[in-house]
DNA sequence: AGGTACGAAATCGTATACGAAACATACTGA
DNA sequence: TCAGTATGTTTCGTATACGATTTCGTACCT
């Protein structure tokens, strides 16, 4: 007779959804911008999507102070919201930025991938190739994440971490891939893959790992740069 | 003779304090992180502060959530938020990502840094030199900060000076600082600058200075370890 | 007609209020 | 005596409401 009374029940069987409607606020909001729904230089008005989503104000407000501070919408004071643009510029910065992070992640990460790793990593750059064929920029960037991540997850400072994860969801924001603009590119990046896992491979030092890390993004950069001729401010 | 049309007044008189009463809880309560009225694991009450700053508590939890993503303070959902602790180990992290990107922001701005910029560094240097006689610790990292802020301040790339000044902010929140716990490196350090401000001088590639910072931040962290054989996770 | 000043609408910022979750404590039953 | 449950208190999470600020449209003056 007593053993029903332990069973706190399963906290309504529909509430499992998420913890806090900021967070899922935070979730739909972001979720829009990567998506497309929310085009840059939209604005993000809060009483609408407050609606929209059928949350207060409040919650909302709290979601977009989180993207503003990763650095997906800008926000000023006493106006609103918008999405950050695909600024040229910016997308420069973020690139250099997430070079350093990315390669200082993969270096330190270096020491702890195994085989399985590896291999794992192979297979995907395997298909990167593939895809070279009928070339499709948004899976080939889907892969390259991929890839990327299997390189850098082990990493073992997660604030190094984090911020590799930042960098890749601004890129994310921007809406069509690099590689839609530099085609020419994708066909290096696969090849330099494989010199990196080589390297991983052969345990070489954390410098060596790094600065090739470090490097296949800034000739990526680069490869952008030189094609809209956009000033000559190359990572290092 | 139409300039005078865009005048709207200054604002009221009084009204120049800051921005959003956010802003200004933001500023307060980091204020008494960093100053030690909050020491770390204390237990930050939205309605306690609220009463206390003369705020209501919304502008309150705004700050906090800066705060947490700043990692300045602990959130926990429906629970509450606690000032950050030393936990040794975040604090090895910190100073790992600090090197990183103060590494990478000083060569960066290396080739921006002028005579004037080395002469006041070099200043400040002094200052600490003579400051090793009758050692103060707090003097010290504040003239610290001074001299690494002239050397990467030009930084042109935003995002990573951001997160250089993150980490500081990170670092400042501990309250004693790191020379106080290993006196013996603070000699070290000042030659270590001298010889970063030549390099800076004379001109030497990016890929140099940004080892030198990079290293000259580790090795502090290293002696810190050393001291208290915190095992050894050292930057690469 | 051009530009300015005023006013209304829209939107944000903050206060207050209430419901929900977590923690501490006292009580009941074996 | 002790485990487990019930209750109370604290604190957070969110909704609603109102005041403050900006923006845009319109009428007026030069």
């Amino acid at each position: 007779m007593t053993e029903t009374t332990t069973v706190p029940a399963a906290e309504s069987v529909s509430e499992i959804t998420a913890g806090s409607k900021s967070e899922q606020a935070y979730q739909a909001i972001k979720a829009r911008i990567v998506e497309g729904t929310y085009t840059p230089g939209y604005r993000l008005v809060l009483a609408a999507i407050a609606k929209d989503l059928g949350f207060s104000v409040v919650p909302v407000r709290e979601a977009i102070r989180r993207l503003e501070a990763e650095g997906l919408v800008k926000f000023e004071r006493n106006v609103g919201a918008t999405v950050a643009g695909i600024d040229p510029i910016e997308y420069l910065y973020t690139m250099q930025t997430l070079s350093i992070v990315e390669g200082a992640a993969t270096a330190l990460s270096a020491p702890l991938v195994g085989e399985a790793d590896i291999a794992r990593a192979r297979a995907v750059n395997a298909e990167m190739r593939d895809c070279l064929e009928h070339f499709d920029p948004v899976r080939f960037t889907r892969l390259n994440q991929d890839f990327h991540s299997v390189l850098f997850e082990h990493c073992p400072n997660p604030h190094i971490l984090d911020l590799v994860h930042r960098g890749w969801n601004r890129l994310a924001s921007l809406r069509s891939s690099t590689f839609r603009f530099v085609p020419g590119r994708a066909h290096e990046s696969v090849d330099e893959h494989e010199n990196l896992l080589r390297l991983i491979e052969s345990g070489a030092d954390a410098d060596t790992i790094e600065k090739a890390a470090r490097l296949h993004r800034s000739a990526t950069l680069d490869a952008y740069l030189s094609q809209t001729n956009a000033g000559s401010l190359s990572a290092q």
